[in-house]
DNA sequence: ATAATCCTGTGAGTATATCTCACATGTCAT
DNA sequence: ATGACATGTGAGATATACTCACAGGATTAT
């Protein structure tokens, strides 16, 4: 529960992110433009991603690689939650919020199907891909 | 060890780095040109914090605000190194802080009121503090 | 008391990073 | 060939960050 709270925190400039996913900001912001991703703002308009946000674009990219388009990946991916959407910004007077992103595993379980050809309860690729950056 | 790696991947800007921490600008470059932290740069020069890097600010911010000026700050913690094993070095700034040590009074103020029960650079109150960021 | 030192604030001027918008291009599938 | 899709690229503007210098309050030393 209180886990997955500050996956949700905005942090990374999109230049992070580009090197963390290997993805062009033009490709980020595509998604973005599709809703494929929310990520935060700054008081000045840049983008901040969480780790879900990253994430997320992990689960995009290998989409992508299969051949999925756009809609294939609305289809399959959790969508973006009201939750999300409020992604947790980072302000001087920021008193972390506790939310849980809990729904839908249907959606998730067809996911990892997709993404990783795995039965579901199998950890999928892009998480473990994740974890590589800063779970261990 | 594979565990650490990742915790030294420079990823935030100075500005999430100011809301993790609450610290100026003026302050963490200010530590940073006394050598409590070593932050990576990007290759237009901005400045690149990882995990850890937050994690010794906020173990420095504490510091401060018991009263322990830059010297007793590097006593206390732990130099900062790449590898775990590094050999004390006479660097220039070793007659800086011999003079420091003379100081007696910082140096039971340390003793007694940060070392207490524990070894130096284990600061687990403050790793605490950045657990609620990213751990919980 | 005066001087020196430490730490942080602030401003100027510059450089880097990111933003939006528009147009171009390659790849498919009609 | 036409068109939709996904991405590249460039221009112009804004935001963020950089270094350097000076200022000043608080402490510490002379």
């Amino acid at each position: 529960m209180g886990d997955e709270i500050r996956r949700n925190m905005a942090l990374f400039p999109i230049g992070i992110v580009m090197k963390l996913t290997d993805l062009s900001a033009r490709q980020i912001r595509y998604y973005e433009q599709h809703s494929l991703i929310v990520p935060a703002r700054t008081s000045g308009n840049q983008r901040l991603f969480s780790f879900n946000d990253v994430e997320r674009l992990l689960e995009i990219k290998a989409l992508i690689e299969k051949g999925v388009n756009i809609a294939g990946i609305k289809q399959v991916m959790n969508p973006v939650s009201k939750e999300s959407e409020e992604a947790t910004v980072i302000t001087p007077d920021t008193e972390v919020r506790r939310r849980e992103l809990s729904d839908s595993q249907l959606h998730r379980l067809l996911k990892q199907e997709l993404v990783s050809g795995k039965r579901p309860g199998q950890v999928s690729l892009i998480q473990g891909e994740l974890s590589r950056f800063f779970n261990k």
